[in-house]
DNA sequence: GATTTATCTGAACAACCGTTCCAAACCAAG
DNA sequence: CTTGGTTTGGAACGGTTGTTCAGATAAATC
């Protein structure tokens, strides 16, 4: 025999993308095999031929996509005040981060496996993002409601602080997410140095 | 032939982790072969047998010996004032961490490598080590040094941020270690809501 | 209903995997 | 110089890897 029930183009490529992300996050992308995948689709391996060039491609589709959906996302009025524009950054980075553990994890976990231009492509699009929050902190030292000594410096922290909860928070647990959103605000706002407000 | 010159039981088992920590770090654990390792220490695969029973032993070791050489160098004096406590900490982790990055990088990405029982041994002393800076926490809000609104999120904050040097910092770049440690501390002092000193 | 097109199976490919084992080669002790 | 124990080379094991492809099947088109 060969195919077994109908004809499921449309829907093979998006189940192929979920089991990958599922899997890659779960084993990592070097111990996972396309058979794995294709098992977990309910296809043979071949057949994911049919929707990607290659294991590679596969990896690299799927970092970038998350990393455009969180460009898209991110969004910074830059009308706003320093200290607005910051808070809305750290409860978005949590929010987003939280529902999507799998891809964030491939994102930072897999970049070694990509060929040089494919890595060169996600840091780039990482490096965007990073610009938005370095963008927001220089605006705070022009106007004086922040106070850090590099603003560089200060994204990377931040960003790794804060990319850090979803090494440990789970929904359900001792916090709520709003919770914990309202801690990482109040530490990344003494951080900066930010008066304003209530500590 | 069989061997090639001199007997090296020795010098081979170090060569053997200096390789697979340099390879692992670089490729990941499951992206990195046993005959790989091997070339690069110069011998055949079969002979990696006789230092270790395993590749998965070869990672476990290699983790253990991290965590436990990180809990022998880290130092916390409780009769010192916990502001004193809390910079020694950041000065130390940063320090620790920045000499020895391929370890650091083994140590957090191939935990889901690990069998379930290696990876609770790994995750007990990993959760050790987070325990020195809780008490740091612990102690200066006791005294009312600190103002955190949860000891343990604050710990797993400042660990991430600290940790998170380690992915962009290289000697010999535009800030030194010692001004990247000034900056940290800065950055976690305030976090933690302590007044004492200049800002 | 016949023909085309998209999708999938199942087998095959060469390469590589972790691990085992025996004989060969070496060093040290007697 | 011989003996004994340690260390290694090299081959072999069964199994898995990513990928290709001809042929089979189903859906879409005419």
């Amino acid at each position: 025999m060969a195919r077994t029930t109908g004809s499921h183009s449309d829907i093979t490529g998006p189940r192929i993308r979920a089991a990958a992300l599922t899997l890659f996050a779960r084993y990592g992308f070097a111990a996972v095999s396309m058979r794995q995948i294709a098992k977990e689709v309910g296809v043979q391996a071949g057949a994911l031929y049919n929707y990607t060039p290659d294991k590679q491609s596969l990896l690299v589709e799927l970092m970038r996509d998350h990393m455009v959906e969180l460009l898209a996302a991110v969004q910074d009025d830059d009308r706003a005040a320093p200290v607005v524009r910051l808070e809305r950054f750290v409860r978005f980075h949590i929010g987003f981060h939280h529902e999507r553990p799998d891809a964030v994890f491939i994102a930072y976990m897999e970049l070694r496996n990509l060929e040089p231009e494919n890595f060169a492509e996600i840091e780039t699009l990482r490096r965007r993002y990073e610009g938005v929050l370095e963008r927001i902190l220089d605006a705070g030292m022009a106007r004086g409601d922040f106070a850090v000594a590099d603003a560089k410096v200060t994204t990377w922290a931040v960003i790794a602080m804060l990319t850090g909860v979803n090494t440990w928070f789970r929904s359900g647990g001792r916090l709520s997410l709003d919770r914990v959103q309202d801690q990482y605000w109040q530490m990344v706002r003494r951080m900066v140095g930010s008066v304003g407000g209530s500590v």
